[in-house]
DNA sequence: TTTATTGTGTAGCACTTGCTACATTGTTGT
DNA sequence: ACAACAATGTAGCAAGTGCTACACAATAAA
């Protein structure tokens, strides 16, 4: 039972790994089974069948990001522009964009009204609004909210333009230090 | 030759219709012939293979879009804040959800470097810019164009926000009168 | 009238999908 | 030593994928 739960767990992360890198649209039974050096046969034996795998790899990916934005978190809140302008660098950066390809896949599947992809959406987007909304200082506390909601548009904003290859006009909005593509 | 084009562009005004309303991911031949109501064979009759019939859907949907634009349009140019406010109204009316979903999905193809979606989702990008652009006012010509780089951030940040069912944070952070969903 | 071109249906190929049946190993506890 | 069970391989199914071969009718060109 132990077992099997650790060996569950290793085939997870080698999972987040492959999700990471090459899309949910890449992820069938096989090339899973491939990435996690075992059998379709066997991902089946370990999990009950494909959503609860693709399920519990989305887990185990979130809670990667969540590591890696706390890390690059600013160390005292910041007002708004400056915030922005920050978490805009940050994510901009080569190391989040695995990271932003699958954000954009998933809002992709719950634009369809996919009830699971509907959820995990509003969960990581509310989370990522609450964390955001912790590092930003406001001038009272009545346009904090709405403050935190101009953050999270914005940021998903230039996520979605880093995608389509317009980091240009990021760049020209935001104006960050560095751009890495 | 002028009856083979006919056929061709009543058959792709039904695609458009199908890419529309289920994707591209529901975009199989035998569907996507479904719904033009002939067969897979006909449609590799009328274009060379399935990379071109998406093309061609593609660029019917967007010369759609642009009609709906251009009709949302708001008469005279106004302030940032203002056309923000406006174009996020007009864009989360239940009209523009379709296109929003594939425009979405572009993106989401274009993230995983795919050439003829970055193509495809860059020129529909840009177009954008100078389309909001056009109805932008700024104190000085100076911030025009950082005017229209944050406008066009912001709308995409609402479109994507929208999708994953945070249109609640959209109103908090936009303030728009109307919203539909 | 013959010949060529244009349009259409029926079958099918080779491949991938999620998933299952069945047999066979290894590793236990008794 | 033997039974019980966990772990894995081989094969395969039914459905769906893009795409093609081939036959056949209608229309146009000679």
């Amino acid at each position: 039972m132990n077992k099997l739960n650790d060996r569950r767990t290793a085939i997870l992360d080698q999972l987040a790994d492959h999700v990471l890198e090459h899309g949910l649209i890449a992820s069938s039974l096989r090339a899973l089974a491939k990435a996690a050096d075992t059998s379709d046969r066997m991902l089946l034996y370990y999990f009950k069948d494909k959503p609860e795998i693709i399920a519990a790899t989305i887990e185990v990916v979130v809670a990667r990001m969540v590591l890696r934005m706390n890390d690059m978190a600013s160390q005292q809140p910041l007002a708004l522009d400056a915030l922005v302008c920050h978490l805009s660098a940050v994510l901009s950066n080569a190391e989040f964009r695995p990271y932003n390809r699958l954000w954009l896949e998933i809002a992709s599947m719950a634009a369809r009204r996919d009830p699971f992809y509907v959820q995990v959406g509003e969960v990581i987007g509310r989370g990522f609004l609450v964390w955001g909304a912790a590092q930003l200082i406001s001038e009272d506390t009545a346009t904090h909210e709405r403050d935190a909601a101009k953050l999270l548009i914005m940021i998903e904003g230039v996520i979605f333009l880093n995608s389509i290859g317009l980091s240009d006009v990021v760049d020209c909005a935001i104006g960050s230090a560095q751009t890495s593509v």
